[in-house]
DNA sequence: CACGATTTGTTCGTATGTATT
DNA sequence: AAATACATACGAACAAATCGT
């Protein structure tokens, strides 16, 4: 019930008047909306003009935009709810189907071990550039990838790491199973950005989608540094809760 | 040092290679980048298949497009730490300047104070829709706003809430100096979504930037539910922190 | 399974508007 | 005020993915 029309690009008042549609209920969310030569005809414009206004919403995550099969109202998905929980210091997730209470196996899939000397993770380890080693990993439940994940930790300490992985576990499970080290929360932090080419191949969606971003720093039972993690997940599909009592 | 190049869109190949003379360091963060008719010329394309690269590496957060002014690489800027106390349950933020170890004063300024009868707030709280209000904010340091925040409570028992509010606060002060309630965090969830029109009014920066989102729900301290909350933030501004020892 | 129809994706060309310097 | 640089809009054509027959 906005749309003040009129006054600036056209793109943006033919997506306003869209949105006013989709937000009245005329298209539900799921549904097929008219094809682009379509709606060029209906506003009277140049197609790209329609894709302006299309790609516009879509970037607001608005509509979702499959080639060959049409543009659809995006739909809200079921959302992972992972808790936080702030006292336990030992790093073991849960992960909670949103409606469902249903704990949800997680594991992940090596994609790559290789030497990086990162000087920010360098920092935040306090280990030398030359001896860092970064493992990315694609984290999901079942088949279903919801996130990307990349560890650095010494090379050193973890020689042979991606070869003495376990099937359907996580890296934690492999630490304490094959390296005998027990990890504790350092420190976390949740921020946000956008996707790049590299996520858009593991976990789908567009360059530009918006991710959640977690890093932090995982420590040993002595308290020394393991590793520091740079997680991306994708929002649509978790969402980290805390809860205080 | 990557670059497959070749194969699938012009436009992609063009990003890659772009992307490559940035990560080499070839233009440095915050400088200017070839005009679009040069990069044309250079590459011997169209101006619109430039276009189209450049659109896909600012939507990956890559470059910052200035109308009039140019095309620069854009540069990690200061991100404010607020720090998360999962111990503490009494309802107080506190931000900090990332490097510097400063704490910052935080005001909210109010944008709207009208009746919302939203669904999901109404079962959040478990008040009826009739007697839901929606207050609107804009959450900054100083003069600088990093973040909307929407809330939803009880009209009944706060009337003239925008009218009572107080210079330089936040809603937690005004309801402890002006309603006598001291606010708990019941719980708090992060998720992350695209930049919408009204995002990028008080924001700014673009439609379908990403944006950290943290809603949640606080209590009184009788353990009843005082408002629902809904808060976008500027993800190169903010970042929020849990440290466990 | 093949093929054609449908629908979105890419690319060229050209012209004009708007913001910044 | 002029020049520069990005933004918007039109027209046309072909490519690629999807889907139903």
């Amino acid at each position: 019930v906005s749309s003040p029309a009129t006054r600036g690009p056209l793109y943006r008042d033919i997506a306003a008047k869209l949105q006013d549609r989709i937000n009245a209920g005329e298209w539900e969310p799921g549904q097929r909306i008219p094809t682009e030569p379509v709606l060029a005809e209906q506003f009277g414009v140049n197609r790209l003009t329609i894709r302006q206004a299309l790609g516009h919403l879509r970037a607001a995550g608005m509509l979702d935009i499959r080639q060959g099969s049409g543009t659809f109202v995006a739909d809200p998905a079921a959302v992972l709810e992972i808790l936080v929980d702030a006292g336990k210091r030992l790093d073991e997730g849960s992960v909670h189907a949103s409606v469902k209470s249903v704990t949800k196996d997680v594991t992940e899939l090596v994609l790559e071990y290789q030497p990086d000397p990162s000087p920010s993770a360098a920092a935040h380890l306090g280990i030398e550039r030359a001896h860092l080693a970064r493992l990315d990993t694609l984290v999901g439940t079942g088949g279903d990838p919801f996130a990307v994940s990349s560890y650095w930790l010494d090379a050193r300490r973890f020689p042979g790491l991606a070869d003495a992985w376990i099937a359907d576990a996580t890296l934690a499970t492999v630490l304490r199973e094959r390296f005998a080290v027990t990890l504790f929360y350092d420190w976390r932090a949740f921020s946000a950005a956008a996707a790049g080419d590299l996520e858009v191949m593991h976990l789908g969606g567009h360059v530009g989608a918006p991710l959640i971003v977690r890093d932090g720093v995982s420590v040993d039972d002595a308290g020394a540094p393991v590793y520091y993690v740079r997680r991306r997940i994708r929002s649509e599909r978790a969402s980290y809760v805390i809860h205080y009592r």
